[in-house]
DNA sequence: GTCTATAAGGTGATAGAC
DNA sequence: GTCTATCACCTTATAGAC
């Protein structure tokens, strides 16, 4: 009668728990990237799941099984624009698409973007492995494309790890430091987003120019 | 004998309270930036600054309190690089001088940088007032004149509040998300904040040039 | 000012009925 | 699969001796 990996049971039931896992997750990543995991209670995540916390403990053995699931889940998608920046089309063109389809992706999820910044800031320590195999391996692909592109003269001379890391802050900033940024600016300014797209556009063909 | 704030002693007894006080504060500021609010507890705190327990909580009148003289203590602090943009000087050099200020805060004070981003991130509770009240009235202040640099022609036509937000976003990212940078580029690599400090020049002086 | 002891309440996780 | 009840532990904060 097992846990979740343990699949005894038949589709109907297989289906119900798939269902429910993912209730459990989507709310968990509401509770912890509210609160961090410090501050987040099993009661929290049940409260907004709609289930009791026996049950969610049912689902998943601890706590902190809940966390690894999201931060584990999260990866593969928040790689993904990077993974299609494309070695055959325009680099410049090529590299501001990037920084867009990063910036849509941390203003579609910025639950997933606070959970994947508040990690970092405290050490990292569950993805560590993860971030010196996949992410290292991706950005040293991805940053060798980059320097092809600088010694063919199509964009300026640049260090592209650090270009990387700076896509990485800007797009993200405005996820991660929202209650900032919406606090700062005039409650009238609805085109946060339009503006902040074309501002980033604008700094980085700037800066990739030949 | 009262707490704190209540000055009832002479001298010495003041000097010792202010020594544990700071000892405390820094202890704190260790595991805060650290475990975040949630995942510290008095007991590290006791143990991070060589104290018991319920010496911590004569000083302080609860783990919350801590928590909150710490933020509002980092303030000052934390925008004293704005306040000195000077509307006096080079405009370009003005701008890329706060972003090496700020960037050199950064990597200076790492624990207040990684304290205050989780603040912020986690929704700013405490801060909100502050942030709608000094750190707003500045950067309006201070967008001001850079729109002022603007209107001259001194400084190429961006927006002058999201130029601030990726100073901060860019600077910050190498404090806060040092982890991942160690985990990526080389361990050989011991040059970090030089190339970051001359890639993020470059960033904004092709930005701003004219 | 600092300690030991402890109260008071919260939290993760389990047992066992249904 | 889901619930109520509960255990065992941890944590904040206080009381009171020194």
């Amino acid at each position: 009668m097992g846990r979740l990996k343990i699949k005894t049971v038949g589709e109907k039931a297989t289906r119900i728990q798939r269902k429910n896992t993912d209730i459990i997750m989507d709310a968990a990543l509401e509770v912890f990237s509210k609160n961090g995991f410090g501050g987040t209670t099993i009661d929290q995540i049940a409260e907004n799941a709609g289930l009791s916390k026996p049950n969610i403990l049912y689902y998943f053995s601890s706590k902190e099984e809940i966390h690894l699931s999201l931060l584990q889940g999260l990866l593969v998608k928040w790689l993904e624009p990077l993974r299609q920046l494309n070695p055959t089309a325009d680099p410049i063109t090529e590299i501001t698409s990037y920084v867009q389809r990063k910036l849509e992706m941390s203003q579609e999820f910025p639950r997933e973007s606070r959970l994947f910044a508040i990690e970092i800031l405290q050490g990292a320590k569950h993805l560590d492995k993860y971030i010196q195999t996949d992410l290292k391996e991706l950005v040293k692909t991805k940053a060798t494309l980059i320097d092809s592109w600088i010694a063919d003269g199509k964009i300026a001379k640049v260090n592209s790890t650090h270009l990387l890391f700076s896509i990485w802050a800007t797009t993200q900033h405005y996820a991660d430091f929202d209650a900032q940024i919406k606090l700062i600016l005039e409650p009238k300014n609805n085109d946060t987003n339009l503006i902040a797209s074309q501002y980033l556009k604008e700094l980085f063909t700037k800066l990739l120019s030949p």
